[in-house]
DNA sequence: TCCTCCATGTAAAAGGTTACATGATTTG
DNA sequence: CAAATCATGTAACCTTTTACATGGAGGA
């Protein structure tokens, strides 16, 4: 089996822990909701939703139907019991260095799907690690920005580097207002 | 000809207007710069040399040479007059509300490589045009907010996509005064 | 000569985009 | 039933990732 799993998979995952749902539904979510970053072209849900299926992640709403398999029109599915342990352990992942790099989007998926799928412990413990990792992001970006700035007169260059800086800095900023949240309303 | 190009092919577009490079050199540009997010590994870059250089962007520094062309060694790379053009349009091309929503990095590298390469004019436009596109990406997010709080009880959710509104309005801030910095030094 | 970097090349697989095709279902 | 819309399917193409292969240059 693969061990790892495209962005867009895990996606449809979560949204399918929520409910059963069609391709067709999946893909309206989107188009017209706040996870509008995800392709939902037929081209990119549809094989997406074979390779879950085959993977065992996710099944025809009814499996015992005696629908013939090969028709077509509005087919829901539904997480099954192998896809929810997949979800569970994505959710609980350790946040490297990299993740906060390279991978913030898929790290904001996650942190999206952990209400009413893993413990709040699950999330305060993300959140720390987000937090350590944005840290240590942020001592390798003041490093390449005294070598910029030393190497290379380049005005809008060093603009555009900041912005990355102060982007990061807002999620920082973020990390310690989400926590806060977190622990505040103790349930 | 293709009318359009990857980000990666631009940035290394922009990085040969600077001037010219082995594919080597790129590649240690990638791995160990600000510019970390592209891709440094040979199959991306190689492959991506290739296509400019047989879109008429690129080519080998001294293509008049007599040496073997299927000679392997370091060959250095510099940008012709087509890839000089190519790169200015890209440069001009007007900030759309779909840029700001799902090409944050591809603007950013835009801007990092106007200096020098177009009139300040140019860097004003775009931040101006940057600053509209971000206003109207902030009015659809608001609407999203507001669907979205009312249809789910979730609070990471809520979180997350918070994270994203930040960011916009880190964004917003950065140019604004990335706008001053320009106006203010009026070289 | 051997070893170690430097530097480029390439094949296979995976995933996404675009564009088109086609079967169902609803509405007038 | 005709038209529109819902819903899924798929083929071609492109880029990237991964992993491995190969050639050149310099030092011990």
């Amino acid at each position: 089996m693969k061990l790892t799993a495209s962005t867009l998979e895990m996606a449809l995952i979560g949204l399918l822990k929520y409910k059963p749902q069609s391709g067709y539904d999946l893909r309206k979510t989107f188009a017209t909701t706040a996870m509008r970053h995800y392709s939902d072209s037929p081209g990119s849900i549809y094989p997406a939703l074979r390779r879950l299926q085959s993977r065992g992640w996710i099944a025809a709403k009814a499996p015992t139907q005696s629908e013939d398999e090969s028709r077509r029109g509005r087919r829901l599915f539904r997480l099954t019991a192998e896809g929810g342990s997949a979800l569970s352990e994505w959710l609980g992942l350790p946040v490297t260095r990299d993740d906060a790099m390279y991978r913030i989007p898929e790290l904001m998926l996650r942190f999206a799907f952990m209400d009413s799928n893993v413990p709040r412990s699950t999330a305060l413990r993300f959140l720390d690690q987000f937090e350590q990792a944005l840290g240590s992001y942020a001592a390798e970006l003041r490093a390449d920005f005294a070598r910029m700035a030393a190497a290379m007169p380049v005005n809008t260059g060093l603009l555009a580097f900041q912005s990355g800086i102060e982007g990061m800095q807002a999620q920082l900023k973020w990390v310690r207002k989400a926590r806060a949240r977190l622990k505040e309303k103790r349930q």
